[in-house]
DNA sequence: AAGCCGGGGTG
DNA sequence: CACCCAGGCTT
């Protein structure tokens, strides 16, 4: 059968680079921390970071892990604790994980050398193929596509691309797209470039589509679907749920911490032990914690938001007997002022100024 | 193909 | 509040 052309992948790709490059060096982001310097190293701790995450996010936390962990080697040799602390507020902690685990494979497998092949990074835990070929093409200026959410954004509507997002008919296309435009040349740049110009015209709502050099290019435009493309989608209600924290004191107003298991919500982060809602706090205590409370006494309840549900977390405090013993490793008294990273909202509890810790 | 995984920005 | 963000991994 005849399938109607589409004239985005008629076009001459180098015209597409051409006109992207142009109007980079005049209007693109030349002063992201990443950039300079721009060492492998530096490239995929912020790639890694930028995943589902935005730029304005991310900057704090990338000069501030940079200043830590210098290099790989430094962050291979680093104990969890400390990597999983620096990323406590970012979110998504399967990405620590796998950077702590990368960096290690890298400094054992590699001496410590990045392999400058999309492939080699791909088998790196937690470099996909968008990943690979950021850190491929930025670090090494070696030829590779790209597809992050901005790329995407762009090349689907150049290409007036319908279908839906998440589903084959819509990433297949679209990474043969994005083969096709990514030029031999000034690859750096033009890996910036998309990216930025998905970023600052061609954002998801209100396009800048006057100002954009894709512009005379662009089917979408040219039949006025740039607003509707690429679809959003449709997310399920989030359903409800509820737990229960405890803030354990000591004499010494140190607070009791768990360490999470590395599957599933808050994966690795130190958190408040978190038990059953209707659990009864003091026998719970004198059997999991071997320790018996005194003071137990209901904290205001915290509401916290994720993508995908909304938790009620309900907090009790209590303040441990004499001769208190944790034996399990997974439990451990910090100080507050000493504590390792704690997810968001519960650093919001312990900093609460009402919650006042001290008994 | 669909679900899981966070926290923050934006309209 | 809905939707998204320099996605990847698991099932």
């Amino acid at each position: 059968m005849t399938t109607k052309p589409n004239p985005a992948t008629e076009r001459a790709p180098e015209a597409i680079a051409g006109a992207l490059l142009t109007w980079f060096d005049a209007h693109g982001r030349h002063d992201l921390p990443w950039q300079h310097p721009r060492t492998a190293y530096r490239v995929w701790v912020a790639e890694v970071m930028l995943q589902q995450t935005q730029v304005a996010t991310v900057i704090g936390y990338f000069n501030a892990f940079m200043a830590h962990f210098p290099d790989v080697h430094t962050l291979a040799a680093a104990s969890n604790d400390d990597v999983m602390a620096h990323w406590a507020g970012l979110g998504y902690y399967a990405r620590a994980r796998n950077l702590h685990a990368a960096a290690k494979a890298i400094v054992a497998e590699y001496a410590g050398e990045f392999p400058r092949t999309v492939d080699e990074l791909m088998a790196l835990p937690g470099i996909g193929r968008s990943t690979a070929g950021a850190i491929a093409a930025q670090a090494f200026g070696v030829w590779a596509p790209i597809l992050d959410g901005n790329a995407k954004r762009v090349i689907a509507r150049l290409a007036a691309l319908e279908a839906k997002p998440g589903t084959s008919a819509y990433e297949k296309p679209l990474w043969q797209l994005a083969e096709r435009y990514t030029p031999r040349v000034r690859v750096i740049d033009y890996t910036q470039a998309i990216m930025d110009l998905g970023a600052t015209l061609c954002t998801r709502s209100r396009p800048d589509c006057e100002r954009c050099p894709l512009a005379d290019r662009c089917h979408a435009y040219a039949n006025g679907s740039q607003t509707r493309i690429p679809a959003p989608r449709k997310r399920a209600k989030r359903p409800q749920h509820e737990t229960r924290v405890l803030v354990v004191m000591d004499e010494a107003n140190r607070v009791l911490l768990e360490k999470r298991p590395p599957a599933g919500i808050w994966g690795g982060l130190w958190s408040l032990p978190e038990v059953a809602v209707d659990a009864d706090i003091s026998v719970l205590c004198e059997r999991r914690l071997g320790l018996s409370v005194e003071n137990v006494r209901e904290l205001q309840p915290i509401h916290h938001g994720f993508t995908h549900f909304e938790l009620r977390i309900h907090a009790t405090r209590v303040q441990a007997g004499d001769r208190a013993r944790i034996m399990d490793a997974s439990l451990q008294w910090f100080a507050a002022t000493a504590r390792p990273g704690v997810p968001a909202p519960i650093a919001k509890l312990l900093d609460s100024p009402q919650q006042t810790l001290a008994l």
